[in-house]
DNA sequence: CTGAAAGCGCTTACAG
DNA sequence: CTGAAAGCGCTTACAG
């Protein structure tokens, strides 16, 4: 239990002076300390496990290298890989990240109250939009591009159109939307495509839900008028439209084709497997942390759209004679 | 862009020391500071819109309220929960949370070189343990509770005899074991609670992946002594376990039963629902970080078994005579 | 009841 | 090429 070694001790054990220590492993000691002398303190500094105490250097600097990521929800795959994609860039440049859930779409998000020390903020699908967060530089991610901050998106139209594009290519002229009812650009941006195909016949609003999606979509299917096709906002509602259609006696995808979004992993779960657009949620991420830290050194990174793959599987066909 | 204010600000504008301002702000004022003074210094301080820098406070007090979370993968729903759970504990008590994700099994987990700023650690289902965090507290979950440190866990044991039980009520004598080839204690307990059945026909291992899980899956039921129920565990080995079932023309559950385990998103999406463990992973969270807060204050928890519930759904029947 | 002062471990301008 | 020194913003023992 002996105390961690600073940089005085390393000083007297390597015989100079804590700021050569302090020049030494910064990395700022280029012609300004004689290289057996920079020798001598790194071969110190390894012998005694040194590591410099953060809380000393970010006082010191007044920064933190730490963001905050604020984010719906991290149970949701999607979230999961966002993350794990903005942590990598996050380390390999040094930075910490702190994740603060926010799942409250009527109130701009605000900072958490015990978060003070915090460099940046990388701010993921808030329907609310931003608050509270002063002059600390931020990103949004999954968010309105309309937004002043810069920001890093899904191109969530294009993979709309590239859903209804291979539906009118099967010959679909009738299609279904069962939408998810959470009040964010990125399912706005759904509807509006979905409406200007001008091939739309019904709409019903759900929570990301399988019973939820499973009630709505019997609402879609259970009429005369039936869709041919069921374009779902999300792959987890699309499970619930699998169910209605099982319920009714209608074969996916012989009677009703059926597409996701996302590419989650119930998508490959499901039988007949879900056609559906594959997000690059990781990339997403890594590009958004990456937009941050040029903010964070001074630089003004442009908006980013990430296109989604459309992945055709088992659930979309030609619609019944 | 005004600078933030300090405690010396807030000094400034409310007439006293700073050291006053500090006394008052961290509530140990009692008795020791005029109860006008006290007022005066919480008007200044709300006044200006004072928040104590955190890391001069850290530098001071040598403790940095932060934990590190060790997780094999944010991806799974599962982690997610954990980490919903341990982060709103933390919250509460003023702490933060890294999360460093470790999904080499083979090796012990150490920690990030870049986070030297820790109070304790929380480590999650490691296959090869943990080292180098020296004498930092820790507390595992999910973990073999063999471990020195005090354990938070799964009743894995109890949820897998829940459902050999419910099996075995149903009438089943040969199961089946779709294994996932992840070498980590949560999986061993599945394993060996199984094989103490005595009712075991076949195992298969594979990742916990659906196409792996059906290709394991064919090799189990493609044979003469087909087992009558597929005991699979993970949630998404048995869709795998489905996936096999009807290609090779066997319907769910009236030809062969399947169970999961954890009770992801996936149970209820899958036709029919599975029958499955339900585990609570977001208390798991809770009380985990509960454990660690109690070693940071210098006592010794308890180790925590968290029963998971038997939940049973359309995925299994009693066996075809 | 209140304040002056020390010191946590760094970084960096400055002096030599 | 190297070191002495200031100072980041707190907490807390100590003096009054």
């Amino acid at each position: 239990m002996s105390k961690r070694p600073t940089s005085r001790d390393v000083a007297r054990v390597a015989g100079v002076s804590q700021s050569t220590v302090s020049l030494v492993l910064a990395g700022k000691a280029e012609g300004r300390v004689k290289p057996e002398t920079g020798q001598a303190v790194r071969e110190a500094a390894r012998r005694l496990g040194y590591r410099p105490n953060l809380a000393a250097r970010n006082l010191r600097l007044g920064r933190t290298r730490t963001v905050l990521f604020v984010v719906p929800t991290l149970v949701s795959p999607i979230f999961g890989a966002v993350y794990t994609g903005a942590a990598r860039v996050a380390r390999d440049r040094g930075f910490g990240i702190v994740v603060h859930p926010w799942d409250d779409d009527a109130t701009p998000a605000r900072s958490p109250v015990d978060i003070e020390a915090i460099d940046g903020v990388l701010a993921s699908s808030l329907g609310g939009g931003v608050a509270g967060f002063g002059d600390v530089p931020i990103v949004v991610l999954d968010n309105d591009p309309a937004d002043p901050a810069p920001s890093v998106n899904f191109d969530v139209a294009g993979g709309m159109r590239a859903i209804t594009r291979h539906l009118a290519g099967l010959g679909h002229r009738r299609l279904g939307h069962l939408a998810a009812a959470v009040d964010t650009w990125t399912f706005h941006v759904r509807a509006e495509v979905l409406t200007e195909t001008g091939a739309l016949t019904g709409r019903e609003h759900c929570a990301i839900d399988v019973a939820a999606a499973r009630e709505a979509a019997l609402a879609l299917l259970d009429r005369p008028d039936r869709p041919t096709a069921v374009v779902c906002d999300d792959d987890l509602i699309a499970a619930g439209a699998y169910k209605a259609a099982r319920h009714l006696g209608l074969d996916v995808p012989r009677d009703v084709s059926v597409t996701g979004f996302d590419d989650i992993l119930v998508a490959s779960a499901l039988e007949p497997e879900l056609t559906t657009i594959r997000l690059p949620a990781e990339r997403l991420g890594a590009r958004a942390m990456a937009a941050l830290l040029e903010r964070l050194d001074g630089h003004a990174p442009p908006d980013v759209s990430l296109p989604g793959e459309l992945i055709v599987r088992g659930s979309t066909a030609p619609p019944r004679r």
